[in-house]
DNA sequence: CTAGAACCTCCCCTGGAGGGGAGAGTCAAG
DNA sequence: CTTGACTCTCCCCTCCAGGGGAGGTTCTAG
């Protein structure tokens, strides 16, 4: 199968399906004596594979190291379990971070509407902000 | 004051200012002869401005224009309230998002620790991230 | 007067996952 | 035989807030 196939196959662009190889997580079996990249069933598969785990948030680097473990006949489980853990905690972080900067919002915001815009003080940019700094 | 003395008391580099020149949320008062930045005193309270605004989260551009408001002689309190509020809701929407995959990936976690990795099919390329599709 | 610090503009680089398009080769049907 | 669809590689562009450095002025202290 062609690259134009799988693409429409898959639900993607040509330009994905090209990506993917580019970055090693998705390679044709082999190609044609002109150069077209050659597919077997299988690749529809990966894909999708590739799809599910971008899904949980793994990158494309991570992910091409998962399938390098894989064709070097390992199982990539403790790997992938590691990764995952670590992207929970990372999300954890990261959620904590968001939620501090909403409450910081939430709060100005409460302030602005008590704050009476004839009394700003000209000489600085706009209080809301300043006052919250 | 020249661009050096302005980074050196704000704490930041000149690189960093001359790049608040280029979007527009820090301009020089005017420029010497021989084509310098000179800033006045007002620049530090500037500079810090737009600190606190992008320690809020807004982005240079929307910081800019907050400022081209206030140069109009309007009093940007309105705009400033809609933006973080719009921001807040973004935030509430992104952290839902990044909530739902953190649970995601604390699942496939949870139940990756109960599988064996010699239960693994071989056609795959993980079943833990696979089983999770 | 001269060395070196400070300043200028201009251009490329980052990271992630591709998108857009140029220019050229290839394949199938009429 | 030709046309049009498909494919190839290569290069630039996106977003964001700058960082790095080249190559060229200008200022300042000794």
């Amino acid at each position: 199968m062609k690259i134009g196939e799988l693409a429409q196959r898959a639900g993607t662009s040509v330009k994905t399906i090209r990506y993917y190889d580019r970055v090693g997580v998705l390679c044709p079996e082999e190609r044609s004596e002109s150069g077209y990249r050659l597919y077997g069933e299988d690749a529809l598969d990966r894909y999708r594979f590739v799809r599910a785990a971008q899904a949980v948030g793994l990158r494309l680097g991570e992910i091409r190291e998962i399938i390098a473990l894989r064709d070097r006949g390992e199982t990539p489980c403790g790997f992938v379990v590691d990764l995952i853990g670590r992207r929970a905690a990372e999300l954890d972080a990261r959620i904590a971070e968001l939620q501090v900067l909403r409450d910081e919002l939430r709060s100005l915001d409460r302030r602005a509407r008590h704050l009476d815009p004839r009394r700003c003080d000209p000489r600085l940019v706009c209080h809301v902000i300043d006052a919250g700094a």
